[in-house]
DNA sequence: TGTACATCAGTGAACGCGCGTTCACTGATGTAC
DNA sequence: TGTACATCAGTGAACGCGCGTTCACTGATGTAC
């Protein structure tokens, strides 16, 4: 058949995919991430993963951007954009979510230097600040678009990594949301009702 | 005379704070950071640190503790507390500028799981949080205060942040503090002004 | 359809490295008498 | 004031570890004829 689809042998069909999955599984569990464990894991030999990426921070780049474009999904796929700042407020709910959910990915994301030679990852943030601000745009069409995006996505970003380092003392999930909500309330400037107002 | 002061000797005087400063050196000057990497730019053994820290994330720990307090200082430290909302914006520009001008020391203390079980620790983040919160209290009477003390903290932290991994692409000091400032005034609700009305 | 061969994704052993930590030790300090 | 001694902050050598990376290699694959 020549397909790409399952072979688990020798010539191995996808090693490129599964190292990153591997790699995935492995931050999402907790141990700590490197080139050899990555292999190991996946049941190669340690100099494996040299035939597709040149370096490690290629393969940590990789997992970013498979991450970026993850949490993009997570936010926009799905639904319709929000229209009100309460739906503004859920997305950050989900922005927070992701960050908790996957700590070592979303700190692989954000949490260092990142390698800006690499276009797909510059790409993949890149997609990810123009929907915020395409959304901000539209449920705050009489404010600066551009300072209300940074402000929006600055905030979120803020809570998440001020809730992962436990610097918030929130117990569980609930009452993180509840506090997300509440502090995107406190701040985001009122809307035209989409409730009352349909256009 | 048996004072603390200069002892470069064998008997140091005071190695656990000259240990400290130079980790902080080296964090500034972006070089690695390890417990042997210190000792050696410190002069001393790699064995001596082990004198004065039982592990190498208890020197992490004092290098946090030590950070958060200098940012706090650094906020909080001669002037009075902002009594506006531009204030407020120009303490925002402060917390940036911390993470801009110690990049390292900022993720070492906000960039990592932190350990909870360092009271001095827990204690030098607090202060910062109750300082926050009180500036809050006072600029916004009207508004709820924990929330607004938890958007502001988290605003300013996730510029700090996305400006750090350049993803807010900004390319010099002047140009950010514009962008933190807009930031801010695009989001923070309305105050009484203090320029018209003193009390 | 069958054979020769180039390709290339893997192997496994080895390199040198810096790390955290431990250990028995040494020698300066300060105190008791 | 002088000596004996306990203390303790340092030394330096060594441990075992996991890492990133390189290398010559092997053997499965697929193509040319």
């Amino acid at each position: 058949m020549g397909s790409t689809s399952a072979r688990p042998d020798y010539h191995h069909g996808d090693l490129r995919a599964t190292l990153v999955l591997t790699a995935l599984e492995m931050l999402e569990s907790g141990e700590t991430f490197s080139l050899r464990a990555v292999a190991r894991r996946a049941g190669v030999s340690t100099a494996a993963p040299y035939r597709h990426f040149p370096d490690r921070e290629a393969l940590e780049s990789a997992l970013a951007v498979h991450g970026l474009r993850e949490l993009l999904n997570d936010l926009a796929g799905g639904t319709q954009p929000p229209v009100s700042a309460t739906e503004v407020g859920e997305l950050a709910v989900g922005y927070v979510h992701f960050a908790l959910r996957r700590p070592a990915l979303f700190r692989l994301m954000f949490g260092q230097p990142c390698d800006d030679s690499n276009d797909e990852r510059v790409r993949a943030a890149g997609a990810l600040h123009d929907y915020l601000q395409s959304v901000m745009a539209a449920v705050f069409p009489q404010s600066d678009p551009v300072a209300l995006a940074t402000a929006g996505w600055s905030l979120a970003h803020g809570l998440a990594f001020l809730h992962l380092d436990g610097k918030l003392h929130a117990t569980d999930q609930a009452e993180i949301d509840v506090r997300v909500r509440s502090t995107f309330d406190a701040i985001l400037p009122p809307t035209t009702d989409p409730d009352s107002r349909t256009s």
